[in-house]
DNA sequence: AATGACAGCGCAATAGCATTGCAAACTAGC
DNA sequence: GCTAGTTTGCAATGCTATTGCGCTGTCATT
């Protein structure tokens, strides 16, 4: 059971300690992107600044990808497969609920391009739609 | 000519205090969107404090719009005439070059609409693209 | 088995930002 | 001129991200 979790962070060339092990565990479970105080709650008696380095490592390894959904913290979430270190391919839509303040991938929703105008060079695109998500609507 | 910028803010139902004309008046010398800092910088023996204040209180009015670039920093730029107090139509893209750090708005391109998935509920969207823009690339 | 290099962890501390409370200064209406 | 309400400036708070540093455990080499 465990041994998954560990192939998962050999494979992506993190060294599997019990920290990144437990952080991951906790993504693992999630439906929605956490903020870092999120994950501090989750995994209580943990340092803070510990869990932001794993979070900044899973990053740069391509293992998460990191939103900011405008709340003022950043939220992390797992990526999909295809994502490579240092080479992120979370160009989907992300939605903020404005009623539970939960933040989820749309993953299905690509982001359509955008034209832009002469000289403009785009090389990331940041989508996120707030409103009443289908959890809290009714 | 100060009668412009003070009838701009009587028009919005705002005070025209002196500070509140030096803040509206380096608004509008503004090409890109401006950050509190920014402002504090540019009105230099200004207290930081009133100038939040006086953006929170154009915001409130339907004068401007703040726009979170994922820089850190809540960005401010003056609406289009068609926004209303308590009811912004800012459904433009903006664009937030990684090079001199600015952010601007492109107002001829309107955020498409993006199909969500049932029970999903859209407030409002949020389309930041980074890259570099028409100054900075060559 | 001892040693040394190194990665990871926890504590302390810093810096930037938004936001609020309070008291002084100012403005407008009477 | 006086009073009520608005505006302003200072001080202070709270939250977040981020870095420095020393301790600890691990692993490999001798």
């Amino acid at each position: 059971m465990t041994e998954n979790i560990e192939n998962i962070l050999t494979q992506k060339d993190i060294n599997p300690t019990a920290m990144r092990l437990l952080v991951l565990d906790f993504l693992l479970k999630q439906t929605a992107a956490i903020s870092l105080t999120d994950l501090e709650k989750g995994l209580d008696p943990s340092d803070r600044i510990t869990l932001y380095r794993a979070l900044k490592k899973f990053e740069e390894k391509g293992l998460v990808h990191s939103i900011d959904d405008g709340s003022g913290a950043t939220k992390y979430a797992l990526c999909e497969n295809d994502c490579e270190a240092g080479h992120h391919h979370d160009l989907h839509v992300h939605f903020y609920c404005n009623t539970c303040k939960e933040t989820s991938c749309l993953p299905k929703h690509h982001i359509p391009q955008i034209a832009l105008p002469e000289g403009f060079k785009s090389e990331e695109v940041n989508l996120i739609v707030k409103g009443v998500c289908n959890k809290c609507v009714r």
